[in-house]
DNA sequence: GCGAACCACATTTTT
DNA sequence: TGTGGTTCGC
């Protein structure tokens, strides 16, 4: 055990403290079995989590295998292994550093046979399990009408958040339902709860029975496996000593218990007596980081108590409170403040920032969501061109992903380059998913739903006739739809055409099988033969259609997807890809820390969270978009959006914007809209409206209690380019001119020079990591939401594949310009070319040194530098804190 | 079994 | 806005 460890570099004390404050450093070297880190916004929790493992190994004797640090996206599991790693070098890379979903994958292919599941299980998305529940629907007769599956599916989801199985809910309400049993029927219910009772049920029976287990099973299975079989406990009890758990105010009760399990805090197992660190044996030593006024997932399970009674739940903790921000200036703070403060119940907490008070935020009303854009796109040019902000500095942020629409419009008018993360995702696009079940059906035999899917994917004659007569076959046999199809031969009562379209498909599907067993190991070339074989791929060639010449596009995007896994892992197998693409997020396809993608940013509220920018937009300001007008009757989740507020505001470094439209269409249909009681809650001194009142509000007399200014109409366009934000007074003195805002629009953004090239990245999926991007071919155009409508001939669809092809020749017309700002004047971060042997630099830890080599590798270049007698350290120019002289 | 045409629907956030 | 489901005619 002790030979295979192997090493790390190891770090004095000084080394792992240098730069922090004084609680920052406490939290790193704090010894005892339960640490909670209370860290505000911005407070450098993630230096903090990665000091703190370096010093568990370097001082406290822990070896890298007995660490298991949790995060909640693969973004963040990825980040804290790069700095893992130029902290305690390559070992990092083979640490259990990842989300939760991932190390319960993990946990249960090693182990899952124990409760049942086959190493090659499925995992189901939301789609594949909303297709399974509308089965069950259809074959008991519910009105999907009134019981959505999506609804249904969400209930479902909160009984697993909670660890509720369906053992106990069938027990309870409806003890006569048999699982699986064919034409077994829920029978007359008054309660709903015998409904959902069960669904749950049967929907457990079907997935069991398709090797599969959906997301929420992971976690909850995953504890059901630790609880049920004690050698399998204490196999990681023993292995995992040192558990630490990143954004855990988002942690849901499953997943609470599950840190509770693995770390056997419950177990009773006593501690070494005597012992360094947590010992070899007793409970495990927790800590956990977050912040309870960035808590926005409720809606989803997460429960805040986790983090507000963490003292009571773990013996002898200690609460480590971070409030010294390092991001943003005093002003953002005091606005981020000044709008949590109006949460009840919460612990008091304030941060501060020794960053200076900065501009103030900048505020600006619009009559519409277009002149919103529009505004916010002319502002972004002046940025660029005046004020030296690069566009990647820039995010827009907004509560739902429909907003988006009018800012990627006003974007692409004025010749912005942006990039869109989330929306609709590359894995739920049809045409992707049909492969995708074409390789989920080939791993998994089993797999019912996938099956299904694809039987007649592409067109092959096979319609819900032949599908009933299989599954028939497949209940009345309690066995599989792949295996009611190889027993075909033995059905009866099967027309001969039905028959012998099926045996062709059974062919198809055993020669993919076998083809792919060939090559397990190279996950591209099975989606190639896949492509190729089912016809997939000539099915979307052959149509006139232009929407689905994107669509080709995206399948060889797949593909490339699938080599770039490839090239990245050394075992790569076809079940190790589809469980790669199973669980990413919107977040990972997010641009690296310090990249210059040349892009604007744009995403939800939500997606935001942990990430920072120079320059932030909020977008949507309005009572009913944000706070959402689902969330405002209710107090709580008010509340949920008051942190969501919190946490778009806090995402800003140096200057804030909040923008709002009097106007919005919503679902096709114009609506007025008051302003965002949010906007309220800022104090007016820290806010400089460039235009405050719109002409709807003119109408209604002004918003703000008291109406003082009700003749106020805004007047923003003269000159406030021509000076800088900050000292005048707020919506003042420049002459005004009644402007109703209809002149808008008119004006000639776009002319300036800022078009720069869009979208230099290539892939924005798949593994990250290794500079190295294979597969560039297929452009960075996608990401941007065109392309994703469907439907075909409307004059508005015209439009906007202009607008796509204005994209694809700004695209392809990537200019030298655009190239030059991604390699040099990065303002904050550091370029290798700025750096040469003999140059001298200053280093926040080692201070004066001199550099004695320079490796030029691109975004992971490295400098060599002797500190004289700090000794010659391998920096990594990017995430190193140095300067040059 | 297929495709076109129509209609009703719902629209928050997603590991 | 667009999507997904249903219906109808072939």
């Amino acid at each position: 055990m002790i030979n295979e460890e192997p090493e790390v570099i190891a770090r004095s004390a000084e080394e792992l403290l240098g730069g922090l404050n004084e609680q920052q450093a406490e939290a790193v070297q704090y010894d005892g079995p339960a640490l909670l880190i209370a860290a505000g916004a911005g407070s450098g929790k993630t230096r903090v989590l990665t000091r703190r493992i370096a010093w568990l190994l370097s001082q406290t004797g822990a070896w890298p295998s007995q660490i298991l640090a949790i995060t909640f996206t693969n973004k963040a599991a990825a980040e804290m292994k790069e700095r893992l790693t130029t902290l305690i070098g390559p070992v990092a890379q083979r640490m259990w550093v990842s989300t939760f979903h991932s190390a319960c994958v993990r946990i249960l292919r090693r182990d899952g046979e124990r409760i049942g599941l086959k190493s090659g299980f499925s995992i189901y998305d939301t789609a594949d399990s909303q297709r399974l529940v509308k089965i069950i629907c259809t074959e008991l007769n519910i009105d999907v009408k009134r019981y959505t599956p999506r609804s249904i599916l969400a209930r479902i989801s909160d009984y697993k958040n909670g660890l509720i199985g369906w053992q106990e809910r069938l027990k309870e309400y409806a003890p006569q339902f048999r699982p699986g049993v064919r034409g077994s029927q829920i029978g007359s219910f008054g309660d709903v709860e015998v409904l959902y009772a069960c669904v749950y049920a049967e929907y457990q029976y079907r997935l069991s029975a398709a090797n599969a287990v959906d997301f929420d099973d992971l976690i909850m299975r995953t504890v059901e496996l630790l609880r049920t079989d004690p050698m399998v406990a204490e196999y990681y009890r023993r292995k995992f000593r040192y558990i630490l758990v990143d954004e855990y105010q988002d942690t849901n009760h499953a997943q609470y218990v599950l840190v509770r399990e693995l770390g056997g805090v419950d177990g009773g197992a006593a501690r070494e007596p005597g012992a360094r660190g947590a010992g070899r044996s007793g409970p495990a030593w927790i800590t956990v980081v977050g912040d309870s006024d960035q808590s926005i997932y409720a809606f989803r399970g997460a429960d805040i108590r986790n983090i507000q009674e963490f003292e009571k739940d773990f013996p002898n903790a200690r609460t480590i409170m971070l409030e010294q921000n390092y991001r943003s200036t005093q002003t953002i703070l005091n606005a981020a403040n000044a709008v949590i403060a109006l949460n009840p119940g919460r612990k008091p907490k304030k941060l501060w920032t020794a960053l200076g008070d900065g501009s103030k935020i900048i505020g600006y009303a619009a009559d519409n969501a277009q002149q919103e854009g529009a505004w916010i796109a002319t502002e972004i040019a002046r940025l660029a061109g005046e004020e030296g902000y690069r566009y990647s500095d820039i995010a827009l942020m907004y509560r739902a992903n429909a907003q988006s629409r009018s800012l990627e419009e006003a974007l692409i008018n004025a010749g912005i380059p942006y990039q869109l993360v989330g929306g609709t995702k590359f894995y739920e696009r049809k045409e992707v998913k049909d492969a995708m079940a074409y390789l989920q059906a080939i791993a998994n035999p089993d797999d019912d739903v996938n099956l299904r899917r694809i039987i007649n994917v592409p067109k092959r004659g096979l319609g819900a006739r032949a599908e009933a007569v299989l599954t028939m076959f497949a209940a009345d046999h309690r066995t599989s739809a792949w295996s009611a199809l190889e027993a075909l031969d033995s059905i009866e009562g099967m027309p001969t055409r039905t028959a012998n379209l099926l045996g062709q498909f059974r062919d198809l599907m055993t020669g993919l099988r076998a083809f792919a067993r060939q090559n397990d190991g190279k996950p591209s070339e099975i989606v190639a033969e896949v492509l190729e074989k089912t016809g997939l791929l000539a099915e979307l060639k052959k149509s006139t259609d232009p929407q689905d010449m994107t669509r080709v596009d995206n399948l060889s995007q797949l593909q490339s997807v699938a080599a770039e896994y490839e090239q990245n892992t050394p075992d790569a197998t076809l079940n190790g890809f589809l469980e790669t693409t199973a669980l990413v997020a919107d977040s990972d396809q997010l641009p690296d820390e310090g990249e210059d993608t040349g892009t604007v940013t744009l995403m939800t509220l939500h997606t935001a969270k942990g990430l920072e920018y120079p320059v932030v937009f909020l977008t949507g300001m309005e009572q009913g978009t944000f706070p959402h007008s689902r969330a405002m009757e209710n107090e709580s989740e008010l509340e949920e959006e008051r942190r969501l507020a919190y946490v778009g505001i806090t995402r800003a470094r140096q200057i804030l914007y909040v923008t709002r439209a009097a106007v919005r269409a919503q679902w096709g249909q114009a609506a007025e809209m008051l302003p965002s009681q949010f906007l309220d809650d800022i104090p007016e001194n820290l806010i400089e409206w460039k235009r405050r009142e719109t002409g709807v509000d003119a109408l209604r007399g002004g918003w703000r209690s008291g109406g003082f200014d009700d003749d106020e109409f805004g007047g923003f366009e003269e000159g406030y380019s021509s000076s800088s934000y900050g000292s005048r007074p707020r919506w003042g003195s420049a002459a005004r001119k009644a402007t109703s805002g209809s002149s808008y629009g008119s004006s000639s953004y776009g002319s300036s020079s800022y078009g720069g090239g869009y979208g230099s990245r290539g892939s924005k999926y798949g593994s990250r990591g290794g500079g190295a991007r294979t597969g560039s071919s297929y452009g960075g155009s996608y990401g941007s939401s065109y392309g994703s409508s469907s439907g075909g001939k409307s004059g508005r669809v015209t439009t906007r594949r202009m607008k796509k092809d204005l994209l694809d020749s700004l695209s392809k017309a990537k200019s030298a310009a655009a190239r030059k700002s991604e390699s040099a004047a990065q303002s904050g971060a550091l370029n290798v070319a700025d750096f040469h042997e003999g140059d001298k630099v200053t280093h926040d830890q080692y201070g004066l040194g001199t550099i004695v080599a320079v490796e030029d590798k691109g975004r992971n270049s490295v400098i060599t530098v002797d500190f004289g007698s700090d000794g010659v350290k391998r920096l990594l120019l990017r995430v190193a804190p140095i300067e040059k002289l």
